[in-house]
DNA sequence: CGACCTTTTGAACGTATTCAACCGATGTGG
DNA sequence: CCACATCGGTTGAATACGTTCAAAAGGTCG
């Protein structure tokens, strides 16, 4: 990465415009929160940062953004500059076959980093779109290596997030390589409970942010299944759906579903 | 990660002896070949660097390590301290599900990284196997992030790699959410030949180092189905087989059966 | 209100699994 | 060195799971 360690206000300023639901340059909030008022500073990549170190990291966060509902943070193909860390709202990654078929591969919420796989290549894999109207702080990918390499803590933080990932894709090939339609779906509104827990929200009862195709796509099986499945769980009393409102009645239940074949490390590693 | 920057050549020693197929003191070759004079340096760590860089990155690789077949370099649960380069040989990585099923989640062959499982919890996640005798060379994580801090360059590839690894465990998250039997088995002998050439080895000609079970574990099928693919692509004169001696016939074939729903950025990204 | 999208549910179908038998290769011990 | 046990692989037949196709109901938004 030979990019030079500048400030880049006009993030993507290039592709303004260039498709219909794109984020446009009123969009742009200059300067955020400070990180270390952040609520969310102890999951985010500041995590066992030292005060004086997390001052150091915020001059990296140049700006938050606005994404609308339906909007692209970023598309496959775009220049990799920055990643993203959700402040509010929901959203979800997806690649696309050759074919044109569309396949998700993950949903982020509140706290959650996005971009990462624009990495390898400098290039996004994937589309990021938001799945509700939302907030992104935007980190300049080039000036964080750079800070990186000065606050060693930093360093290891990211590349444990980094790891983290590759924890969830492994909890997600072993769900999509090793379990059955009712598991993974099993799997999936716990992992939903579970992460929504951490973030102080209801166990329990919450808005699913997706279609029953979304889900079906993410979980390997078709929207048809999601639906059968999600209405078998109803009568056998372990939660309640109407559209998009779900409440899980029987935790433990839905875990007996899932543990049936259940991975190390339980529900955090999966979906 | 608060560890000191220290050598430490007595890798694991408290683990030997732990269990039968551990690895051994008497495996441990102390120094290997230089980096810079090693033929994988452009596809490993190192890649991108300049000579002096590399000698300086020469001093985390302690010792270079025999691995028998059939031998872990690491099991769940050891204490994360080193990532392993594959210098010669053949290894797998899998997980064990809470009922004992095993899922294999990755084929690792020269040049190519093993260990980063650890990383997130300072604790290995996966078991690493050796499918035949194999040499790895060790990199002391903590030294790595110490050096990487002070080399961009290091830092950067180092992402890269991590990046890489997301890469492939998100193809795999595709192959196994989106595509049918046939055209995973096809995409894995794609990305075993793709793999072997970038290495200078033949295309369409080479030994399966693991077993049809495995294969099936990894792939998501039952070992039956790879046996029965395999035939069938056999009668179709797209490949032949017999026991683990593979020869690829017809590889433009190969990847219409695996493009009938391929990926976005073809083989690499795949399996 | 009407058009459209999402969801639900049913019935037929197809793919991969399961169960089982058999074959061949490999390796061990007498 | 051969006999035998074991492991890996192949193949067939029955089964099960999830998909596909289809229709209709429920929501949402202009």
């Amino acid at each position: 990465m030979e990019t030079p360690v500048v400030v880049n206000l006009t993030l993507r300023k290039n592709q303004v415009g260039a498709g219909c639901s794109r984020m446009s340059r009123r969009d742009i909030t200059s300067f955020p929160a400070r990180c270390s008022e952040c609520n969310l500073r102890r999951a985010c990549l500041p995590g066992g940062m030292e005060e004086r170190e997390i001052d150091c990291f915020n001059r990296l966060v140049h700006t938050r953004h606005r994404v609308e509902r339906d909007e692209s943070l970023y598309r496959a193909g775009d220049t990799f500059k920055s990643l993203y860390v959700v402040r509010s709202g929901f959203f979800k990654t997806y690649a696309i076959f050759e074919d044109g078929r569309e396949q998700v591969t993950g949903f982020q919420m509140v706290g959650e980093i996005i971009g990462m796989d624009g990495i390898e290549t400098d290039t996004h894999q994937l589309y990021s779109v938001a799945l509700e109207d939302s907030e992104v702080c935007v980190i300049s990918f080039a000036s964080f290596e750079e800070v990186a390499s000065h606050i060693l803590t930093l360093q290891h933080q990211f590349h444990k997030m980094m790891s983290r990932e590759l924890t969830h894709a492994r909890g997600m090939m072993m769900l999509l390589g090793g379990m059955r339609a009712e598991e993974r779906i099993a799997a999936f509104l716990l992992n939903l409970s579970h992460r929504l827990v951490i973030r102080g929200y209801a166990a329990t009862e919450f808005n699913l942010r997706m279609t029953r195709e979304e889900i079906g796509s993410y979980l390997g099986v078709k929207l048809e299944t999601v639906s059968r499945t999600l209405s078998k769980f109803q009568q056998q009393g372990l939660i309640s759906v109407q559209q998009k409102y779900l409440k899980i009645h029987d935790i433990e239940g839905l875990n007996r579903v899932a543990n049936s074949a259940a991975l190390p490390g339980g529900v955090e590693a999966v979906a």
